[in-house]
DNA sequence: CCTGTGCAGTAACAATGGTTACAGAAGTAT
DNA sequence: ATACTTCTGTAACCATTGTTACTGCACAGG
């Protein structure tokens, strides 16, 4: 676990603070498809992950859901420490993208830390940013862009955060993080297939050249 | 300015924080429609808002826009925050909505009150945590919402924050706002006057029973 | 009073995306 | 092998939203 936290944050917290996220922090390995946090849970900690992909989803009152975005090895949830600071609900659903492991340090500490350490200071207000960020892309990306357009988008993130080019989802998968539906989504892959840039298979997808 | 800045914050800041703001900040006073800042916009200092509304608004590269949300009295811009932490450029428009009264404070304050002020610190935190689930109801409506929701709910936040049932925009501005065309907005204003929700006029639009 | 400008009403049409329905292919279990 | 389930392909159709075009009205300025 310190070799790991130390890998991951070492160059940018001091020792002292890293032995303290140790001592406090409780560690814990997620396999993919886990469900960290639902919408409505009180959150007790705030996750640092340390290796994986976890993917950040809202879900409205029908049930409807949208991709909001990943985060990556070196990522806290903004969201998260949004919550705990309030002491209010999560609005949003964390799952486990690709197998993660993560450090939960609790919430006590951040504020402690926020006045004692200015690395970890940054490292805060540096996540607020980077989501705030975030959340103005995906926001950008359902008010300015097309389905076409977002699905390429898609297609192309998930390839970069998995570090794969192959996309292991079903056409259904995609309609849900999307928002959308399944038959659309088969029809604008269909249509990218046909441009050459992606190769169709059965509960994966090529990337060629997006 | 004093009297202002106690009045909105005194309740919540202690008198030795009150006595720097006033100290560092720069008092600024602007008529309705006054942009306090553009896209792309370096942002030497963080505003708090002390009366009045601003508007804050996202546009993409092609030039379409969407308002995101209004800050009122009491409330700062986190968005300016993240922009001068980061020293990054500013993501979004601010426009004074109606007649505004605002303290700008220097950026380098802030860490250090942050430091020091356990109220400013909740303050900062807070502001972050309002505006990310203020984002996050924009993206829900855009998201999950018809154009017709939509419009209600924007009537319905302007006459609160103006705290006016009578709506002063064209079917062109509300279009915008909406990231719409005009024909669009009118058809579907007509359908709510005919449904006795709101009574139309050139320029104005009065709210009835939405 | 006349005229120009901007605002609103409306119709016709286009484009995008969502829905329903069905067929066949691929994989799984018996 | 057979049956069952899941995934994908495709067609036909619908709803919503956006676009173009033209109308008349209101108001301001001469």
């Amino acid at each position: 676990m310190i070799q790991d936290l130390k890998e991951q944050y070492g160059n940018i917290f001091e020792e002292e603070l890293i032995n303290e996220i140790v001592q406090v922090g409780t560690f814990k390995e997620v396999p993919e498809g886990y469900k960290l946090i639902e919408i409505g849970d009180y959150l007790r900690g705030m996750p640092l992950l340390i290796s994986g992909v976890i993917k950040i989803l809202r879900e409205d009152d029908d049930g409807d859901e949208l991709l909001l975005y990943y985060l990556e090895k070196g990522d806290t949830c903004s969201m998260t420490m949004a919550c705990c600071m309030g002491d209010t609900k999560s609005e949003i659903r964390a799952i486990a993208e690709t197998d993660a492991k993560l450090i939960m340090v609790p919430i006590q500490k951040m504020e402690e830390w926020t006045i004692k350490y200015k690395p970890w200071r940054n490292f805060v207000f540096n996540s607020y940013h980077v989501r705030l960020n975030e959340l103005l892309s995906t926001l950008d990306s359902i008010a300015f862009q097309k389905m076409d357009e977002r699905l390429i988008g898609y297609l192309k993130e998930k390839a970069r955060v998995t570090n794969d080019d192959i996309i292991h989802s079903t056409h259904q998968d995609i309609a849900y993080d999307l928002h959308s539906s399944r038959v659309v989504i088969s029809r604008l892959l269909k249509k990218l297939e046909e441009m050459g840039k992606i190769k169709l298979h059965r509960n994966f997808i090529k990337i060629l050249d997006l």
